[in-house]
DNA sequence: AGACTTTGACACTGGCTGGTGTCAACTATG
DNA sequence: CATAGTTGACACCAGCCAGTGTCAAAGTCT
């Protein structure tokens, strides 16, 4: 039974993609706080009915709008995976640094609203995909616990870092900020354990 | 006017501190989303008419827990404080990793509920306060760029790192892990600006 | 045209919670 | 005992929100 030339599954995806679009600016503009049901369908220019074609509940969207954003840096990211293990993932941080100036939400998705609150139960995700996407080819971060403990005060460093910087907490220039930001990485890199 | 022979306003600052200890135990138990007039009054054993008497409103409540965290952490910690400007912070490392080992609730509200949610609007209070906290003597980094990009810088790895193997993440002795944030620390320290 | 599906608007319930007010029991003072 | 201050239990209102249900209008197919 198609409508208006799409497919009922079609226009079911698209309904989806919709809300969660929607909810996710909210998160990122408003905190992710701000999600509630009625207020993502008037964002989509949907109804509750649809809401809950799509999601049984308010968690499955918040679940569904964490994916949305680590996708999102994904495909910014994963093109410059580094390739050597040794050296500086300069390319990486520059897409890392451009997703996050390009996107006021995605910025604030990732950087603030998943270390507490509502989205804090699906952290453990995202430090899981950036784990992953981080470490250089020839490392193992699962099994090898000095490469673990190594990414996980890259991304504190980065995190905390790129959240001053995104704040203005921290005047300077994006391409030094790369730098600095290639620079503790290295340092760290050499950690000893 | 004193009653069972305390005067009105100790009975008062009394009930208070009622009020926020207990709320900081179920902020870092439960959550700051756990967070109620009720549910607090319940826990400290008052009715709501006193939860009134010393906060206006919820947010006063989660702004005096924030308080009391930064109050205990500084305690365990202050004394710690580096004295040389180059050396690692091995003293002071060992009292904050004793701190959050020591206090289950402050590990939490500190590491966890501060950085999205509803004690997110207090966070800049713990940042500013640890990079206070931390900086050696000699730096001032309120004026010092460099300083105070260290000193984020170390602040992300420290939050990370403690949360990573508060969980169990990293599996490694008091000890060791300690030195391995002064190892961290140090190399963070030579960063360029 | 007529049968069927899809859509949007909206009412409604039930539960929770912030905040205010009331009232009776209790304690101190004189 | 009597008066005044203090305490705790609880009722109550108003607002918000998740989740469900209803219904009429608009669109689609035969």
């Amino acid at each position: 039974m198609p409508f208006n030339g799409v497919s009922a599954d079609d226009r079911r995806v698209n309904r989806r993609n919709r809300l969660v679009a929607s909810a996710f600016e909210i998160a990122g503009a408003e905190g992710a706080g701000a999600l509630g049901v009625g207020r993502v369908c008037l964002a989509a220019g949907l109804t509750k009915r649809y809401f809950y074609e799509s999601f049984a509940s308010l968690a499955e969207l918040q679940s569904a709008v964490v994916d949305y954003a680590i996708a999102a840096m994904s495909d910014r990211v994963d093109p410059f995976r580094p390739t050597e293990p040794g050296g500086p993932p300069q390319a990486w941080l520059e897409a890392f640094v451009g997703a996050l100036v390009d996107d006021e939400c995605l910025a604030r998705v990732l950087l603030t609203e998943t270390h507490g609150g509502a989205l804090s139960p699906f952290r453990h995700q995202i430090i899981d995909v950036a784990i992953a996407g981080m470490a250089p080819p020839g490392s193992d971060p699962q099994t090898d616990r000095r490469a673990r403990l190594v990414a996980y005060a890259q991304i504190g460093t980065l995190s905390e870092l790129c959240l001053a910087w995104h704040q203005g907490q921290l005047a300077m220039e994006r391409e030094t900020f790369v730098n600095v930001l290639a620079d503790l990485f290295t340092r760290i890199d050499g950690a000893r354990s």
